[in-house]
DNA sequence: TACTACTATATAGTATCACGAGGTAGTTGT
DNA sequence: ACAACTACCTCGTGATACTATATAGTAGTA
């Protein structure tokens, strides 16, 4: 796989639709889901860049939190999703269908 | 098909990339580009966007601009893909290609 | 002790982009 | 005169990802 770099513009709306589904998936906190972005192939999505997306759930009202002891570091604040947040969820999947969709559509559309 | 709404954030560096897509088709104007865009679905993109994006294109040297005289109004500016527009198309079809397998990847891995 | 590395959170400032709102102008028809 | 449609242009705004930097805990090691 080639390294796609500067992909900043065309992440916007959608980084934070990835940060809900993980936690959807799972309660997990901003450092671990920066590694799972990266591993997931966006490697250049830095911690800084979640928590910025963390800050604004919790903001929106979109996420629980609950602070607990790690053993290899500071505290960790991990994070759920409430029933705004699954409903966020939901509209981001059905906003993404809808793009993915249309664009597809242009491209084939010889 | 369900009128979706403010997909604004998911449409950073995507929407140049469908006006990319669709000058270069064939040699073509703002008016009718937003046009084309409303039909693909995109039905709440004006042309005040449309043409910030072209503007955009011009400064970055990655189209050349033909004016000719319209019958039906003001002189139409006709838009063409130079080789520098064509590679950049390239290049947002890769970081499409990356963006929606990586998407998908996160949606279906359960 | 001092340092390095890794884990972990936080935030102020910046750049980029789509968009809203308004303006200008040409043609046709009433 | 007025409306409707075609066609272009631009300033300001808001949302977002990113940069850079700071803080802090733990463990190893020189």
């Amino acid at each position: 796989m080639i390294a796609l770099v500067n992909l900043t513009e065309m992440l916007k709306g959608v980084l934070e639709g990835c940060v809900l589904e993980i936690i959807s998936r799972k309660e997990t906190y901003g450092y671990e889901i920066t590694r799972h972005l990266n591993d997931l192939g966006f490697t250049e999505v830095v911690d800084g860049t979640v928590y910025t997306i963390l800050v604004r759930l919790e903001k929106n009202k979109l996420v629980e939190i609950t602070k607990k002891p790690s053993d290899k570091g500071p505290p960790r604040k991990f994070f759920m999703l409430n029933d705004a947040g699954r409903e966020e969820l939901r509209i981001f999947w059905e906003k993404w269908e809808f793009i993915d969709s249309k664009i597809n559509e242009l491209r084939e559309r010889k």
